[in-house]
DNA sequence: GCCTATTAATGTCTATACTTACTATATGTC
DNA sequence: GACATATAGTAAGTATAGACATTAATAGGC
């Protein structure tokens, strides 16, 4: 079996595909803005107040990434951070006005990329595609809970 | 629409679980080994002589980054890389003996790897996941030839 | 209250991944 | 054969991505 035809290269493929997708609008929007900083944007969005470590249970990414992450978006002043009363080890994050505006303002063609990255297929296609990888990570991914 | 049920997020998951696979399998079997690393590898002992461009094309990466995949496979002492007679801008690259005996070694590991990281799907529904990925990538991957 | 175990965040290290810029080398045109 | 163009590789910079160690703070058992 050739590596191209393996399901690990397929879907590692499948993910570059997106990024690109992804960078591509970004880039035609004028907004500097990555995958992952998009997906902390939106669980912050639906969570305000929520600490670094439930955004990263939230989307599965590491502690030590989303750090990262979260630093660069208060840089660009879409995230304000401080320190928790309760839990003075944890520091809540939420999303300043214009963090707020610009996420409404992507959301809508954020959405409307998922149907892009999946073009080649019919709309039958892509719903099965999504069940079976919904499926696939099933049990593989039980901490993602929301 | 949320973050954690959109095309791109789950195609992220995804490449994350399988690459945690590989991972943990290169561990338990005491190989130092990333999955880029093993697709160049495939890639190299399929085509011995081929340079690093061609390397990059045939897996869809970028000629920076394969440089950097590359060094450490020579380290490792994986591959041979010498200059191209024929282009001296190009390098041609080789898999070692110690190379090809651990690629025979892994090989059948990796390919039972596909499996695992679609455990969860019947092997009907398998068939039907790579093949609406492969439908997916069809004309957004014409680079890829081999 | 004290000690232990756990947890949140950070820092360090390695490895992708892509962009832009740069050097060296080929190649096609005239 | 000089020159514009294109290509192979490298270097530098940014952003994930995860492993591991460390620090600070909390929580549980006694």
């Amino acid at each position: 079996m050739k590596v191209q035809e393996m399901a690990g290269h397929l879907i590692r493929r499948m993910n570059q595909v997106s990024t690109q997708i992804f960078t591509k609008q970004m880039q035609e929007d004028g907004v500097d803005l990555t995958p992952v900083q998009f997906a902390a944007m939106d669980t912050i969005a639906a969570n305000p107040g929520i600490d670094q470590a439930g955004v990263a249970a939230k989307i599965a990414y590491d502690r030590a990434t989303i750090g990262g992450v979260i630093d660069r978006l208060v840089q660009k002043g879409h995230v304000a951070r401080n320190v928790s009363e309760k839990d003075r080890r944890a520091r809540e994050v939420r999303l300043t006005d214009s963090g707020f505006a610009l996420f409404r303002e992507i959301l809508p063609k954020v959405e409307r990329m998922q149907d892009e990255m999946l073009q080649e297929l019919t709309p039958e296609e892509r719903k099965v595609f999504l069940a079976l990888t919904r499926k696939a990570l099933g049990k593989m991914a039980p901490e993602e809970t929301d």
